[in-house]
DNA sequence: ATATTTATGTTAAATTAATCACAAACGGGG
DNA sequence: CCCCGTTTGTGATTAATTTAACATAAATAT
């Protein structure tokens, strides 16, 4: 039952587009365009303008008729919906492969994420700096971010370690995880948001495109040979 | 209109999830789980039994009634749906921190896909291996591709160089491209399948949802005020 | 000023995806 | 061999998302 003050909840797949929509915009503000209307931008993301227009009324009316949207004025308001008017801290779990890579990248301070700190087990990390960035002892890992209001840990940790460390990190003030291993999380009670990147999965997504077309093919066989996969009586799988 | 053996294009949606269920029943597969119900699925996967069953429809008929589903049996239709019964060659293109940190990765071997050469057009890198993998100049990449039939191109190289080498990438018998940039791709002509990482945007999801509870009130307060980002008669933006 | 054009915000319609519900099929036990 | 409990595959239903339509307001041209 909707409360009569009551918001609807955004849904994910407008949440999801709202990052193609900041990017774009910046890159208009860059090229000092003023104005533009949702047909415009729709050229471009490739949505509709319908969805467009529909995709920003979930957080106000930005725009005029008329007119278009001011694109300074929209790009500051998505910023402000994304949540990067302020600067987030953030801290790196795991100096490894993928840990030092993240933490070398300057594309994510460019939209206030900074990197303060790293952690690691090994004691031959510890003491060393990546891009100006300690590396300190895991153990310290729940103090700093309590003392320095960090905001994101990001989990470059190897798989068996992960369920540890996020329970660790349930213990901090910590207001998000952005997880780099493979291992699904799932924290039950803390407000605590989890975003996976999973990138096996995006791998194995690219593959079944890939193999689309030859699978297609099998499936259309398959459907005209009615049930090639059925299962004829007394077809035993336990091996007993 | 649907022609009579035409099968039914399966929904992105689908193939998003198609990744977990393999996932999923290599864990079960290893613990020597024989069979499993796509109720047993739903608890562990969080998707609805429901939903398990009317996916895997769209491929074949997997399981059987009164039993479910063979671990092994569907673990492999997966792996053939998902196109990893064969392996997949890969190069990385760009040997940067992303690139390297990829090409030291383990991970990917393990479903079958193997990165078998790195390029880059720093001299200084060239002839270096990272992983035991070659670093190659980017001159050589097209005949590379094409005479050792790499299926995939993994692409870390800057922002600005995105562009030509994915117009490079479109004369080779290459057929995905795992993009790591920010750049948006979009091939016109050929059957190359773009899979886009895009860590940014998934960067600014996570800081949109930590940042939802207070967007909410915002949005409640501008709801009870009405318009409070409207724009009054007379607004101008245009700077003339 | 006034008319015309443009382009929004919003409601309605269409499409797509998820869930429900149940007949039919199979395994296991007596 | 037959019955009982289980669980699939699938058509029907419901929910969510996208697209279309349009009244309305602002901008621009005359
Ligand atoms: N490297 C990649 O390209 C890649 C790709 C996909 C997924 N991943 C995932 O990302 C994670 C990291 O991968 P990687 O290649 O960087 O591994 P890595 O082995 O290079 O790095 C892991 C680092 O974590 C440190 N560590 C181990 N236990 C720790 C703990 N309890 N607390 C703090 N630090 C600890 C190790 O000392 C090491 O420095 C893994 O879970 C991996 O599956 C990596
Ligand atoms: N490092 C990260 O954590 C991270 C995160 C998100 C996105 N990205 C994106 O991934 C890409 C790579 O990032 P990075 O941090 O590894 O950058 P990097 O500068 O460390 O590496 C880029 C590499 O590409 C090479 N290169 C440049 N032009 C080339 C060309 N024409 N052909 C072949 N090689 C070329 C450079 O010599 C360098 O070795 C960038 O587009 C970046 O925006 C990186």
């Amino acid at each position: 039952m909707e409360q009569p003050g009551e918001i609807k909840k955004v849904s994910m797949a407008v949440i999801k587009r709202l990052p193609k929509y900041y990017k774009y915009l910046g890159e208009l503000m860059r090229k000092n365009v003023e104005r533009v209307s949702s047909q415009e931008l729709s050229k471009i993301l490739g949505f509709t303008a319908s969805q467009i227009r529909q995709d920003l009324n979930n957080f106000g009316e930005f725009g005029q008729q008329g007119y278009g949207y001011n694109v300074s004025q929209l790009y500051t308001e998505i910023a402000k919906i994304l949540g990067i008017t302020t600067n987030h801290k953030m801290v790196v779990i795991g100096a490894g492969n993928l840990g030092q890579a993240l933490a070398n990248y300057t594309g994510f301070s460019i939209h206030g994420f900074d990197i303060i700190g790293i952690f690691d087990k090994n004691p031959n990390l510890v003491g060393r700096k990546i891009n100006d960035i300690p590396i300190y002892p895991v153990e310290d890992m729940e103090y700093f971010i309590n003392k320095n209001n960090v905001d994101i840990a990001v989990l470059t940790v190897p798989r068996d370690e992960t369920e540890s460390i996020v329970n660790r990190l349930t213990n901090t003030a910590i207001r998000g995880i952005w997880n780099f291993t493979p291992v699904e999380i799932n924290i039950e009670d803390r407000d605590i948001v989890v975003e996976n990147v999973h990138l096996i999965d995006s791998l194995l997504t690219l593959s079944y495109r890939i193999n689309e077309s030859w699978l297609q093919e099998r499936l259309l066989k398959q459907k005209r040979k009615d049930k090639p996969f059925g299962h004829g009586k007394n077809t035993t799988y336990m091996v007993k």
